[in-house]
DNA sequence: TTTTAACTTTCGTACGTACTATTAATTATA
DNA sequence: TATAATTAATAGTACGTACGAAAGTTAAAA
């Protein structure tokens, strides 16, 4: 009747109702037990298998058994495999890939992926962490609502954290809370794309950022840092900062005015995202100004947009998907360690820019490149 | 990483979701399934053994394993608010649009949506629909898998009905099921497509349609349809068929094989969809053939491709997020119906596809136009 | 026909071996 | 000193064998 196992399994047992064995303490391994009991490793299994099925233990493969901190499962937490992921705009064309990047780690590894998005406003922002505070979530992949500045629900990121529910964010980030994070180096990514042109013999370029999120503020930070790296003065008139609401008027309208001004024409563009590129084409065109012979372009993000046009676009890559699948991955990880010791703060990860040279710009004027190749070397990225 | 036992694991449950195995229906012994799956009984017993204790089966020593009755455990769930909706490929440039109309319209009305991915593979299907009738679901949006064929995932779609859980079909659906759809007619949309071209004289013209879902080859028919029509002969070279696994590769080799043998260059192209379209433009612009001057070209979807590049599409309009926002609504409807009275089917919805006319068609040659136009009515559509 | 006993099937317990996957600790290397 | 590579420890998967315990089946005996 009182087989072996059961007796080990009551023995295990008892310690544990008496305080012997705290939790989170590590039990001994299979193999002492063995030796402690003089059974064979199975009857051990066997024991600590059940065990660890009605919640009296944890195992971690390659470390040990653990007894498990019954108090905090009594609070009637069904296991929890929903992961959250909060975008500004679904249909935004980078984003897509992101999710489907996150969704490919998440779903292989047994989490369900639910959807909520900001439409890039505080009050929806609010509502959507209201709700994963209330629901049920084992994590949340974040990409934050007006990222320039400070949110006015940074209190709700604080509560996440004291519920204990593990975010990392994504694309940018809010700077008060120092989260875990998966970005770009924006900065850096600027700087080139003014770079590339400057290089290219560009005197006279014109930059056009969204500004209301950390993205475009970091770029034309870029920007700014190349001509000042290579002396060379900004025409104020130049930069054109638009946001989420205007984003499809402003840029173009800028553009044309700055065009159709008796200024003198810009030789180079270079702009927040590659979508952006597209649009201010057909101002191009219209104009009969061509890409590259009259003006160069650069864009951002390498996205399928890039390569869609007649001319293709010289970019920034921009590793979407990639981005996903390893937030979702280090967030995987969080979620593990949250339960483990006192091992916290998951390092975030920083993707360098890099440029795709393609058909959108060309050299103009007889600059002495010379001088300029080499002499300096990229002086963001070295932190 | 899948290891054997949960392999067998995957397919016990696989039977009982189905509901090939019934509540206390007596499972193979162990013996048995040593012989079946080809392993040691150890492993045999792993699975079943798990199995057991997640409340799915119950052993009785000496009489055998069965099927637990999970119809009791199922009665005291919690009030449920979240919504599936399966895709396709999450990246597809349509279907960001359709989850932001259905997510607009589901959030708002207190759900939460949760993606999933089939990558139009039929075992991921099959693990995506077990996951929803695992889990806990009000109701699902699908965009069926590899829809011009019959699914080998019909018996889960029906055990989705057994559970009452409502779901519906976008895009595409399939045949056997007879479910509440919203669909765009996409025959009639091929057959605009087609006939677009032939007023304007053209009669030779290239179709070029993905024929693994649905909506392509209904399209193709509309493309037929309006040939026989207009008494026009189709040349069979001139139809191009490719599916979701050779989409980058093929279209775009057969109308290079085309446009370089000794052929007559066709006059028109239709095409499955805008993007398409865009990769087809390349093929032309390497063959200094323009458009619309050489070659006349029409897309689908009306996506944000189609005014991207610098011959603006002539499409067809697809609802995108309208299309999501309804279906949204409509199984809000059904969600609420299902506790009702008997009111059940609800009407599915059909949306008739629109063709917008920009620049990258043209008439050619001096048929007799006036012969034409005004003679035929449409003819489709009036179902 | 009923009862009993023997036999068979089935799941349960228990031993052993071997290899893999993951983690943690140690050592070597820069 | 910090980083990388190696090694050791630990749980996971999988094969095998053997016998026990409970239930069901069959056949013989009352």
């Amino acid at each position: 009747m009182t087989s072996k196992y059961q007796v080990i399994k009551q023995a295990i047992k008892s310690k544990i109702l008496e305080g012997t064995l705290a939790p989170h303490q590590k039990l001994s391994s299979e193999n002492d037990m063995i030796k402690e009991y003089g059974v064979s490793r199975h009857t051990v299994r066997l024991a600590i298998g059940e065990l660890a099925n009605e919640g009296w233990l944890y195992k971690v493969q390659g470390s040990g058994t653990y007894c498990a901190d019954r108090s905090k499962t009594k609070s009637l937490r069904q296991p929890n495999n929903n992961i959250a992921i909060i975008t500004t705009y679904i249909s935004e064309y980078i984003f897509p890939s992101i999710i489907r990047g996150a969704e490919s780690y998440l779903s292989k590894h047994g989490y369900n992926v639910t959807i909520f998005n900001t439409n890039n406003d505080y009050n929806q922002e609010k509502q959507v962490l209201e709700i994963i505070l209330t629901g049920n979530y084992a994590g949340v992949i974040i990409e934050p609502t007006k990222s320039s500045s400070a949110s006015p629900n940074l209190h709700l990121y604080l509560s996440l954290e004291r519920e204990m529910i593990p975010y990392l964010m994504i694309n940018a980030f809010y700077h008060e809370l120092e989260p875990t994070t998966i970005v770009l180096d924006d900065e850096k990514g600027g700087f080139i794309q003014a770079e590339h042109l400057i290089k290219l013999g560009h005197r006279d370029i014109v930059a056009i950022f969204k500004t209301d999120d950390m993205q475009g503020s970091k770029r034309l930070k870029g920007f700014i840092k190349a001509h000042r790296m290579y002396d060379i003065p900004i025409n104020t008139s130049n930069i054109i900062s638009y946001n989420t609401q205007n984003r499809y008027s402003k840029p173009v309208e800028k553009l044309e005015a700055l065009l159709d001004s008796n200024m003198q024409t810009p030789t180079g563009i270079v702009c927040y995202n590659d979508q952006l590129v597209l649009e201010l084409l057909d101002v191009l065109r219209k104009r009969d100004l061509q890409v590259p012979r009259d003006i160069s372009i650069v864009g951002y993000d390498d996205s399928s947009l890039s390569e869609v046009s007649e001319v293709k676009l010289t970019t920034v890559k921009h590793p979407k998907s990639k981005m996903g699948y390893e937030a979702a991955q280090l967030l995987v990880e969080m979620i593990k360690n949250r339960n483990g010791s006192g091992k916290k703060s998951t390092e975030s990860i920083v993707y360098e820019p890099e440029l795709f040279i393609r058909t959108s710009t060309k050299r103009v004027g007889k600059f002495q490149e010379e001088l300029l190749e080499g002499k300096f070397e990229s002086p963001i990225g070295s932190k």
